[in-house]
DNA sequence: CCGAACTGCCGCAACAATGACACAATTAAT
DNA sequence: ATTAATTGTGTCATTGTTGCGGCAGTTCGG
């Protein structure tokens, strides 16, 4: 899995930004200023960077600046609204994407992975391999999140968009329970909060439409009092 | 449940919210005014503030501004259509959301319960940060909180929510000994009280399903007259 | 404007977990 | 040994959780 260096000074970003990447299996590094994180970016190296613009002393830019003299790892930045200026100037110093506060957590994971997925693609036009960010295999489930599709046993499922989500939510973590609330944070924006009822709903229509394929289907468990899990192996 | 504190002038605002979050479970505490909201959350902390923005005196923005001084609790805003600029400018303050006059009741419930929701993981994330805390080896025992599973030699044992928080706090400190308060300070939520013997029951359901899997299974130690052991060795 | 697809929610039935308690078994102390 | 205190266990009523059918509101493309 890859590893994402998180610079922001605020500390309760930093937290939940690192507790979102890390239930998509992330690893994380966190900073809360420029200088601590160049400091050890330049002792080990890591795949991508999330740097909020406005820090006190060194900001995200100055950062990305002092960074690309000797690196060119990927770098998303966090921006705030007014910042426009800023986020122009940023993608024209070599940040990759950049996203806008507040923002929900999906889109952010979404951005880091296509992020990922161009800059490997980059390498790789070199090398071989052609393994997608947007691409799942567990056992039997295919997951393609940039194509929307999904194969049971090379059977095609046709999910919904809700489906979708909580389904790769899992899936992207086999053996991991996720309860009720963390599937929400991957299926909706933050400031929704739907009935946990309702998440058995889709979980009902995800084993519905599983079963149609194949009978025996059983890959999505059920905790009792904690949650959802995808089943590992 | 969670305990609200509610802070508006107008005091029928103030009844039917109360009403309408009581309704839904949620303890609630009003006050009309944010001198006597601040110096009640001094004394007694609650889980999430709905402030009015406008009142007489202190308004919401100096209210939160002040509670910022000693206290993260997560805050939501009611604002009127034209206080355009205070929304914007309590959500840099550190206000968690916001909802706008006229509300539903059926919408600001569920804004509260998204902004728990959101505070919740962010406290789960800040007290996980300890490396792996989620896996637990001990000789024969392997515990793991994120995947919620249990194996005994390589075996799985299934464990309620209760009995693994049990096990759990047993395990972690091997060789020593845990009263049946400590135990039950581990397991429930505080001020929750269950009788002695409550905690012999959950112990007893571990052991029958840990002898279950092994006849000689002893790693739970009884200690007469302070509590149980997990067996140091 | 209509129908199809999607979604959130509700209510009910089935089921699992829990807490309490009576009583038996065990332990410690004298 | 006798006794009081403490713990183990079966049982049961109560509570909490989940699965699922169904329905109403919404969106979207004709």
């Amino acid at each position: 899995m890859p590893t994402v260096v998180l610079v922001d000074d605020d500390s309760n970003i930093l937290a939940s930004v690192k507790m979102a990447l890390e239930a998509e299996g992330f690893a994380t590094r966190s900073y809360t200023d420029g200088h601590s994180a160049l400091k050890a970016l330049g002792e080990k190296p890591a795949d991508i960077g999330v740097f909020d613009i406005k820090m006190p002393r060194m900001d995200g830019l100055e950062l990305l600046r002092k960074l690309r003299e000797t690196s060119q790892m990927p770098v998303v930045f966090l921006t705030s609204k007014d910042d426009e200026i800023d986020e122009i100037f940023g993608l024209k110093m070599g940040a990759d994407d950049y996203v806008t506060k507040p923002f929900s957590q999906r889109l952010l994971i979404e951005r880091v992975r296509a992020v990922l997925r161009r800059s490997k693609a980059r390498e790789q036009s070199a090398s071989q391999q052609a393994s997608d960010e947007n691409a799942l295999e567990r056992g039997n489930l295919t997951l393609n999140t940039e194509r929307h599709d999904c194969f049971w046993k090379n059977q095609p499922v046709n999910l919904t968009v809700t489906e979708f989500l909580i389904l790769d939510s899992l899936a992207r973590r086999p053996g991991v329970v996720k309860s009720r609330d963390t599937l929400m944070d991957a299926a909706y924006d933050e400031q929704i909060y739907v009935d946990d009822r309702t998440i058995d709903s889709h979980i009902k229509r995800l084993r519905r439409k599983f079963r149609a394929v194949d009978d025996e289907f059983n890959a999505i468990e059920t905790l009792y009092g904690v949650g959802y899990r995808y089943k590992d192996q």
